[in-house]
DNA sequence: TCGAAACTGAACCAATCGGTTTAAACTGGA
DNA sequence: TCCAGTTTAAACCGATTGGTTCAGTTTCGA
């Protein structure tokens, strides 16, 4: 009887290639759309024949699918930084503000959610797996600060949801609209200040008990 | 000598289908996107044959952008309605909320917003049109108003842009999200009167000078 | 070193696409 | 009634697409 003795890493479906076509698959779906994607397009990328391609994924929904997955998945890990979450709430809410945004407005970020807004109705699982790992992530990441800022006595919430929503709107303010649609891609830290620091001091006039 | 007599309407360009071609193309167009539409789908949901389709528009790109420029401005002019601008800032807020956050909502601005971005980097002057017709106008009025509310010592305000878009952005909350990617597309009252209420109360908890 | 599994490259297929052409039918003003 | 301009249906074209097949080469563990 022999113990299942070890799986070299997570899911080697078939062969060693299994990466490498998936990250073609990312780079030419995510430049172009799953329609405007053409399947050799992606194995040139990947550096890989079509039939092996086609080895590893019965057709080109589900390689969109396992790209797009994989992807939001990253996304989700990549977000999870700490921050001293016991300094005072202007402090913290600035560096949130600031590592949000930066995130939003990342290129890598502007293009899965092009992605994901246009295939959500071809792909519907899609929508909800970008908005589990990005928006619902994020409110539940600030929720759960407010709350032990509320222990401490640093603000005065009822509605944790609503005004962690609230706070990740606010520092989308304009910066967001202008990126997504291709108006403006690089932003000055003047231009990012001015969204962050708007974004602190409305947030705590209406939620902050000191300063 | 004959002084142009008269133009019957805006743009005869040809003939009398002009417009049943366009609204055919924003059938499909908003449907399924620009690659996913097929010129043959457009023909039959117009009512009309490839030929004269053909007769009024060079090739499909040109037809996609006609039928978006019509469907901005529409938007556009759409979202100018009256509202009585002297009442109390919470009142004019919650009646601006109200109606911003039904259109956002509604399944035609969804539609159109995600075919605006997924073509802005195949038709850049689209992202532009969508944001000048869109957020930018929302803004535009929002201060005013908020100039107006100003004058007469309503609010206190430095940065009237920042505030208009800060307002708008609090409307969104989670709301906006959830049906973009498809989670949710029916609201009741319930969910979306907690929202407005948030957005005006935070708002003014930072711009309110009365109460 | 051997052999099975993985991979390759290119040819191939049926379907669909955007766009053109043509000959006939329709429309409405004079 | 006539006629010019518009519209129609369908056949057609070349290009591209997603997907398959297969004979041959590479890879790598035992």
């Amino acid at each position: 009887m022999n113990i299942i003795a070890e799986q070299p890493r997570a899911k080697p479906r078939k062969g060693r290639k299994y990466d490498q076509v998936l990250d073609g698959a990312r780079e030419v779906f995510l430049l172009s759309g799953f329609e405007g994607a053409s399947v050799d397009d992606i194995a040139r990328a990947a550096g890989v024949s079509k039939a092996t391609l086609y080895s590893y994924f019965p057709d080109k929904r589900l390689m969109f699918t396992a790209m797009a997955e994989r992807e939001c998945s990253r996304q989700a890990s990549a977000a999870l930084q700490v921050i001293d979450m016991t300094a005072p709430p202007a402090l913290v809410l600035r560096q949130t503000a600031g590592r949000l945004i930066r995130i939003i407005l990342s290129d890598f970020s502007q293009r899965i959610f092009r992605v994901c807004v246009a295939e959500s109705d071809r792909f519907p699982e899609l929508g909800q797996a970008f908005y589990d790992s990005g928006p619902a992530l994020g409110r539940a990441r600030i929720a759960d600060y407010l709350r032990q800022a509320k222990a401490r006595g640093e603000v005065a919430i009822e509605d944790f949801e609503l005004a962690a929503d609230q706070f990740a709107e606010l520092c989308k303010a304009d910066l967001w609209a202008r990126a997504v649609f291709g108006i403006q891609n690089r932003f000055s830290d003047e231009e990012i200040d001015r969204v962050i620091e708007g974004a602190v001091t409305t947030f705590l006039a209406r939620y902050g008990t000191r300063d």
